[in-house]
DNA sequence: AATATTCTATATCGATCGGTCCATAAATCC
DNA sequence: GGATTTATGGACCGATCGATATAGAATATT
């Protein structure tokens, strides 16, 4: 990329990704800059600043590279051409098995990354917080489009649908960090799934007999 | 107390809410020496360590006085002279109600006290770790209890069915102190009850017609 | 080869971290 | 009153925090 100039001695890809290692299992305060150089192979406070900016720039560009790799476990629920309850179970499912894996730290880097902050790092916090609001909103514009597909009744039961759905989904980070196993957890949204069915709307004619995924 | 010497010039069991309120808001390491010194008065630090010991000596007796106070939404778990169903309900209601209120901070000292941590504060993280254990503990014996009772189905659905309340539960504090109200996170309590009661032995002679709580 | 550009190494910045020490003040005990 | 005990204020500890300044080394352009 740099066109002139000496080339830099650290591989800068391999360095986010240590970067991200360390701010997963930590979460942002914790990590400190020794911690981080000491990662990217004991490079000098010079090279760090010169190719991230700050911890803070670091910081985000990890949140981006996380989204972009393991966060898209949540891409379903922005595709529509999967079923509303496709979508959502995609999604559960594939964050269980993300978060509890351990080739990796535990939980959503997004949940836990800048969960215990000091009021100076509040931008920090804002900008994971505005993630999972995405969330909220992506899970909430799944059951409505269940509804307006007459996939599921509108009622009182529905409304909080995305309510339960969301808290479930945060406190898999909880679970997943303090070891419990991902069979479990996937059983857990086996289970929780049929909060929709109970109130999805009855297909005696319809052609899916009883409701299997491929995944 | 204390019979002989100069006596305390300030109250401890008013530091001691000064200071959980500063670790709930914050948690653990963020949570400065300065920071707590100030909110008990501007102590100085003689008198910070005469009195509780350490940083970590203090948050210890923070996290029991919580428990004894705050925590004690999750009493009923303990108490078997409720129904099981009975007790996680006025748990889960009653943690919602505590989490989500403006009196104090949100969600829940215990979940998110320590969530960010240094590798040298593992024993803060392990203490509350041990405490979110006993708290699936309890909402697993409550389910096997009910079981017992014959309130409940032994079946798949129940067998994974304090997962899901432990998920949920856990995750009530990210919800919380993303600010969602309180009636909304009932109104999910109520919602994801149903997942009791899909799973409970119906008793068509029973005096119960619509399982109404006082609460 | 000369120059411009970029990265690296080292020393260091001021601030803050949790925690200690000491002299003094204020109470009780004898 | 004198001795003892406890708490207070303030100076200060070494370590670490995130971040910078400066000088030199390595590359590309011309």
């Amino acid at each position: 990329m740099a066109r002139t100039g000496r080339p830099r001695e650290f591989d800068r890809d391999r360095a986010i990704d240590a970067a991200m290692a360390l701010f997963w299992a930590q979460g942002y305060e914790p990590t400190s800059l020794t911690q981080l150089k000491a990662s990217m192979g004991n490079i000098s406070p010079a090279s760090f600043y010169a190719a991230f900016g700050s911890k803070e720039a670091l910081f985000r560009e990890v949140v981006q590279h996380y989204l972009a790799t393991y966060g898209q476990v949540m891409a379903p629920l922005w595709d529509e051409s999967l079923s509303p309850r496709e979508a959502i179970e995609r999604t559960l499912r594939g964050s269980a098995r993300m978060q509890s894996a351990r080739a990796h730290p535990t939980g959503c880097l997004v949940v836990s990354g800048a969960s215990n902050c000091s009021p100076e790092n509040e931008p920090v916090q804002a900008l994971l917080a505005a993630e999972r609001q995405r969330t909220r909103t992506g899970i909430r514009a799944c059951v409505e489009r269940a509804i307006a597909n007459g996939e599921l009744k509108a009622s009182a039961a529905t409304d909080v649908l995305p309510d339960i759905l969301t808290t479930f989904f945060h406190g898999m980070t909880c679970e997943a960090r303090d070891g419990m196993a991902s069979d479990d957890l996937d059983a857990a949204v086996t289970s929780l799934l049929t909060l929709w069915d109970i109130n999805a709307v009855k297909r005696g004619t319809a052609k899916r007999p009883k409701k299997k995924l491929t995944d």
